[in-house]
DNA sequence: TTGCAAAACTTAGATAGCGAAGTATTTTAC
DNA sequence: GTAAAATACTTCGCTATCTAAGTTTTGCAA
């Protein structure tokens, strides 16, 4: 039988360390983009643009591990800030493709730094070894707990 | 210099692989909750109160790593739901004491196991060693990111 | 002792995320 | 060749989160 306190401490859950460890992130990267006049949602999409300028809805929220809904909802945000353009597909019509604007393209140049930056602040002070267990291990736990949420869904 | 897909590579990033894994605990959580007619915002509120019932707002916020705004509105809705009561302190008529109430307390026998079992979900097939190492990276990029957010306050 | 600063909470308005249900298009099966 | 199923996107309504600004209460200092 586990002492009573073990049962609470958040220090040892897997959950309340990746939530905490989330919100840190997300608030630093608020930090860094409001200046520029952008959000954190923005950016996982960006980024996936650049690797897939032209990208569907649903390719690009399979990327960002976000629903559909939520794709829609931040990606009209970024058309009507004319960082991306939506084009319905002429050959499969139920198919909207996403291509960056000029404007979108750019932020490239200015935002991959940020981010890398972002990354190394995060990590400061701990052994390359030890991050590259945590990036596993997170990896790995996002896939557990996919499975199960599939597992729910059924 | 790096190789240009290594900029962009998601797989490598620390903030995506967090965020990732925040979705899919945050997912798995709600799944397991919702049945219960509670959703994930409660859960870390009950478990701080778990450990400190009477815990002023302000002290619960601090303990979940949110705002104080948040912390209003997440437990004006368990208020609603009648698993807290909220107390005007009578020494600091500025505090607001919380406490649970019967039926909030009683959620604890239901719901702890099934963080516990949501933890095991998550690391099922991962050595200890690495889920330590994991930890306390996150810990510490945790630390390192809110000092970050606190300088680009200042 | 009064007046100002700090503390604790609240309100208002915004973004991001979700599930459920709806629409339009394409594919499949008979 | 048409009906049913699947696909891609959208809409709707909700929760959680934030920042900025406001209120009430307390404490400190001139």
């Amino acid at each position: 039988m586990p002492h009573p306190s073990q049962d609470l401490a958040p220090e040892r859950s897997l959950g309340f360390q990746v939530r905490r460890c989330h919100r840190a992130f997300d608030r630093v990267l608020n930090g860094h983009l409001a200046p520029a006049g952008l959000s954190s949602g923005f950016w996982y999409f960006l980024r996936a643009l650049w690797q897939e300028n032209g990208a569907t809805q649903k390719r690009l929220a399979q990327l960002n591990n976000v629903t559909e809904p939520t794709a829609v909802a931040v990606l009209g945000a970024m058309e009507r800030l004319g960082v991306i353009r939506r084009e319905r597909n002429a050959a499969d019509r139920r198919k909207v493709n996403v291509f960056l604007t000029e404007r979108g393209d750019a932020l490239k140049v200015e935002l991959m730094p940020t981010a890398q930056r972002i990354n190394e602040i995060a990590g400061a002070g701990i052994p390359a070894a030890d991050i590259d267990t945590c990036l596993s291990v997170l990896k790995r736990m996002s896939e557990n707990l996919t499975a199960e949420a599939a597992r729910l869904q059924a």
